[in-house]
DNA sequence: TTATTATAGATTGTCGACAATCTACTTTCT
DNA sequence: AGAAAGTAGATTGTCGACAATCTATAATAA
C-alpha cells in the first residue's frame, strides 16, 4: 500500500464502495452511522461527511432526520442515468476524436479482444473492469476535466449497481460487436455519427439493465 | 418564511451561496471553518459537511489538511464548464421538445421580453435571474430528474460566478436575438438543430466570460 | 541583503457526549 | 381482531475539546 495521506472520509468512501460492490450491503438497506463507526473503529464525524458526499453522487439515498440507505433506483431512474451517461460520453468522444491517432484505435481494439475473453470465461468482474477501461480511455482524451469528472462519477454509480449482471445481459459476441462498432465509427471521424453511436450503446444497456433490475424485484 | 425543516448544513450552504453571490467572499479567498462557525453561531460539524458538499459541486475548492477557498476557475475551466452545460441543456431541450406546445413557446417569448427590459435598465441581478428562469423552463420539461439535477448544479455554479458581468458582456439587442433564436429553433422541432443552437449559445458566453475573467485578473 | 531555519499562532481532522427526532413494539380502546 | 395511541429503544443532528498539521512571522546564518 503506497503513501496513504487519505483522510478518514476518503477511506470510508472507498470502504462503502467496496462493501456495496461485493454485495455485503444491498440496495435499499440502511447504513447506520454508529454501525459504520464501530465497524471501522473511528468516530462518526468523518463517516457523516463520507455519507453526504456519496449521497451527492447518487450512491446513497440520504433522508434528513431518518438515515442513509444504499441507492435503489427505479426502472425509470436507471434508464435516465444510462441515457445521460451516453450523452456525456458521446460528446466527449466526438470532441476527443481530433486528438485520436491509429495507436489509440488499436489500443481500443485490444481492449475489445480482452473484453470478449473475459465474457467467454464468465468473469463478470473482469468484464466490467475492462469495459470501464475502454470507455474511460475514450473519455480521458477529451481533455475537459469537468466533463471527465461528471461522466466518471456517473460511470462509477452504474458500475457499482449493475456490473454483476453483465455476463447475463449480453452474449460474448454481442459485446464484441457493440464495442467494435464504437471503434469503427470513431475511425470514420464523423462527429455526429460518433455521438449517436455511443448514445445508442448506453440506451440499449440502460433498457436491458432496468428490465433486469425490475424482474428481480418482483 | 415557510416551513423550515432545513438542517444546519443546508442553511450553511445557502448562506455561503448568498455571501459569494453578493461579493462579500471573493474568488480565491479562504473560508475558515472557525470564522464561519462564530459568524453563524453554530459548531463546526455541520459547517464541514456543507463545505464538502459545495466543494463537490465546484463552488469551493477544498485542499485536504489546508482549507477551503472560494472557487477561482481558470480560463480553460470556465470555457469547459459552459461547454458542458451547453451539451446537457442542448440534449435536454431536444429531448423535451416532444412535450412542448404553443403555450410553452409563448411563455419563453415572454421571458425573452422581460430579459431585454432588465438588460435595458442595467439590472444585472434581475437579468441573470430571468435568464435562469428561461433556461430552467426548458430544462425542466425533459422530465429526466438525473439530467435536471446535473445541469442545474452546473448552472448554479456559473450563475454564482459570473452573473455580475452579464450587463457588460451583451447588449440588450444581442440578448434578445440570442434567446429568440433558441425559441425559434425549438419551434422548428428539429432536434439536431436545437442541440447545436443551445451548444453554440453557451459556447459563445463561455468564451466571452473567460476572456472577461482573465482580463480582470491581470 | 538574502536565504534558511525556528517558532508561535492559527486551522483542520477527529473524537466522545448529549439533545432532538424517528422507529418499532406494546398497550389500549373500539 | 384491528386500529390508534403511547412508550422504550435506537438513530441522527449538533456541540465543545484536543491533537495533528499547516502558515506566517521572527530569528539566524551566509
Amino acid at each position: 500500500m503506497g503513501i496513504s495521506k487519505d483522510t478518514y472520509t476518503d477511506q470510508v468512501m472507498s470502504f462503502l464502495y467496496d462493501t456495496i460492490l461485493k454485495g455485503r450491503l444491498k440496495p435499499g438497506e440502511r447504513i447506520s452511522e454508529t454501525w459504520l463507526a464501530e465497524t471501522l473503529g473511528i468516530s462518526r464525524a468523518p463517516i457523516r461527511e463520507a455519507l453526504r458526499l456519496l449521497a451527492r453522487d447518487g450512491l446513497i439515498e440520504y433522508r434528513p432526520q431518518v438515515g442513509n440507505f444504499v441507492a435503489s433506483p427505479s426502472t425509470r431512474q436507471i434508464i435516465e442515468a444510462y441515457l445521460t451517461r451516453g450523452v456525456l460520453e458521446g460528446f466527449a468522444a466526438s470532441y476527443a476524436i481530433e486528438s485520436f491517432n491509429e495507436k489509440d484505435f488499436s489500443k481500443l481494439d485490444k481492449l475489445v479482444v480482452k473484453m470478449v475473453e473475459a465474457a467467454r470465461q464468465g468473469h463478470h468482474f473482469n468484464l466490467a473492469n475492462i469495459d470501464k477501461q475502454f470507455h474511460e480511455y475514450i473519455l480521458m482524451k477529451c481533455e475537459n476535466a469537468h466533463l471527465i469528472e461528471l461522466t466518471k462519477t456517473l460511470g462509477t454509480l452504474l458500475h457499482l449497481l449493475f456490473c454483476k449482471h453483465w455476463t447475463k445481459v449480453y452474449e460474448p459476441e454481442q459485446i464484441r460487436f457493440r464495442h467494435q462498432q464504437i471503434v469503427d465509427t470513431m475511425r470514420s471521424r464523423e462527429r455526429q455519427a460518433i455521438e449517436n453511436c455511443i448514445r445508442e450503446h448506453y440506451l440499449q444497456t440502460g433498457r436491458l439493465m432496468s428490465q433486469f433490475a425490475s424482474d428481480k424485484r418482483s
